[in-house]
DNA sequence: CTCCAGGTTCTGC
DNA sequence: GCAGAACATGGA
């Protein structure tokens, strides 16, 4: 088992804020899945404990940024202070973009619970057995259009199936060399995905915390806090971006945590 | 039964 | 360019 001393971090904010939906919980302790391997994670105030590589669970995590620097760039109005209060030490994720564009296709037009359902299913369709756990399926795995069907992804199924066949190694080592509106082309150009998801891998797996993914709940929240009218995505990301600077798609994740929380503990 | 969920695509102006 | 409908599924 491997620790590591944390400072201004929060494993629950980060693992359940809705950017990764490929893991378990019991008694407080994640077991995490991706393409590669599973493993286990607990947070025990500013300890960390898991059974993976270190510095892999560092970029994981979210852990290597200056979260300091960004809390300072989030914070500039009241409602914003009050959201990195409460949700102190919630990290922007770095996972693999595979899985990032996978996870987000079948989020469209859903909700966290059905996707992390859904994703558990693509694991156990098509992914290697680990244990008594399933991996993530690895780049071009995804190769039939029934099985995909048997998840329950429904309209979503046929998107996989077409993003499989056109994502391999080499499509995803240009992605990660490209910047932010280069690489939201690119991942625009597959079948469903469009502006909001390619948003999302954006910022979830390539480390653009520029981009400000606007979905129904960000739509709303930013309406009601921001405008006080009915606004369209293009005049809501305009703004985020001009207000938040390069750090605007971690507010988002604050405002949509924020919102999906409220009411809840 | 109706409405909604981390949207995208297709159609018709 | 922009609004509206269609697209599957499951939970409230």
């Amino acid at each position: 088992m491997q620790s590591l001393i944390v400072k201004s971090f929060s494993l629950k904010h980060t693992i359940e804020s809705g950017q990764f939906f490929s893991f378990s919980k019991t008694n407080g302790s994640y077991f995490i899945m991706t393409q590669d391997s599973s493993f286990f994670v607990k947070q025990e105030k500013n300890k960390l404990f898991f059974n993976c590589n270190k510095k892999f669970a560092k970029t994981f995590f979210g852990l290597n940024e200056n979260y300091d620097k960004i809390l300072k760039k989030m914070a500039r109005d009241e409602h914003m202070r009050k959201l990195t209060a409460k949700y102190y030490g919630l990290r922007v994720m770095k996972q693999n973009p595979w899985q990032c564009i996978i996870s987000f296709i079948c989020s469209s037009a859903s909700n966290v619970p059905k996707i992390m359902k859904n994703v558990g299913l693509l694991s156990k369709q098509f992914g290697e057995k680990s244990g008594e756990n399933y991996l993530f399926p690895k780049i071009g795995e995804l190769n039939d259009l029934k099985k995909l069907k048997n998840c329950g992804v429904g309209f979503r199924a046929k998107y996989l199936h077409e993003t499989n066949k056109i994502v391999d190694e080499e499509w995803l080592i240009d992605l990660q060399k490209m910047n932010y509106l280069e690489a939201k082309q690119k991942l625009a150009e597959l079948p469903g995905v469009g502006e909001k998801i390619a948003d999302c891998v954006c910022l979830f797996s390539l480390g653009h915390y520029d981009a400000f993914p606007v979905d129904v709940w960000i739509k709303r929240i930013m309406e009601q806090t921001y405008f006080g009218r009915k606004t369209s995505n293009k005049e809501i990301v305009g703004f985020a971006r001009n207000y938040f600077g390069d750090c605007a798609g971690y507010a988002q994740q604050y405002l949509y945590h924020g919102g999906r929380m409220n009411g809840k503990t």
